[in-house]
DNA sequence: TAAAATCCCTAGTAAATTAGTTGTCTTACG
DNA sequence: CGTAAGACAACTAATTTACTAGGGATTTTA
């Protein structure tokens, strides 16, 4: 049930998209940097997000990343499935091909179906500008941390 | 985000046992090949659940696996968190110790809370009775597949 | 009491996935 | 032209997943 690092690393880096929205580009180091990983694997996740035309890119010097559309209209759910391949928690609930051939008789299906409704409903109701206004406010606001980073 | 065939095959025995509750333990041979995987592999799941108390085993001629509680009881989320280890979406979310050092400054984080609100919250709804009860009634109304199981 | 049916446990392994790294090429700005 | 950027492919290392193998312990039953 985890979530991979690439959904984590290319979903804030699309949020640091967000952030920088309508500013221009912003390059590779730039993001990366701020994630404190690799420049080259973050580029393959930021070819995955142009494949999907959520991101643009604008080559040479002074060129970079940047978002395609509002980061208000851009579900969360676009951008992990272009991340995650799909955001299917079994195959036999995702919308492409599955190869299960007992699906009708199967006796967690249910469950599974219901698990992948309340999942894509979340996903596909959050857009990266609501991720990107909560951080730019908590940040402002300078909410401490209570408990949360601390190690077990 | 996938569901391991740990959970899988490991749900759909405690889903076996559910049906068979009462009428004394049912053998790992039965349990394998009601799902046709190895006898071997099913085991090494179920004495996870033993070790959860969510089984209870019966050995010598006769005897096998039946659940340590009814089926009412018991929640798809105790199963599923013995097999798969946790639930949780992303480590920082979860509740036992994590190593995020930034999680405090983290931009995806409301959205992960929010997904693990909602996965959790099915998970813990959900029993165990339910999807057997589900199963069963499916069963005995020998509804056809309808375009589920074709293959694309 | 011996044989058969069960669960118990450890260790190993093969395949797949994940998480990267490296290096070369192309494009554009100044 | 030189430098700052992205484009792309190929390779690798580490981890996880999904098993398999095989012997041991316990209980029933003939």
């Amino acid at each position: 049930m985890k979530l991979s690092t690439r959904s984590r690393y290319g979903l804030k880096a699309v949020i640091d998209l967000a952030i920088a929205y309508g500013a221009g580009p912003v390059s590779l180091p730039v993001l990366a940097g701020s994630q404190g990983i690799s420049e080259g694997y973050l580029e393959q996740l930021l070819r995955e997000l142009k494949k999907g035309n959520v991101v643009d890119t604008v080559r040479g010097a002074q060129g970079g990343y940047e978002l395609t559309c509002d980061p208000a209209e851009l579900s969360v759910q676009r951008v992990l499935n272009l991340l995650e391949g799909s955001t299917a928690i079994v195959d036999c609930v995702g919308t492409l091909h599955h190869n299960c051939t007992s699906a009708c008789s199967c006796s967690a299906r249910p469950l599974f179906l219901k698990l992948q409704t309340r999942i894509n409903d979340v996903l596909a109701r959050t857009t990266i500008r609501e991720l990107a206004d909560d951080y730019v406010q908590q940040k402002a606001r300078g909410i401490p941390c209570k408990n949360i980073c601390e190690k077990a």
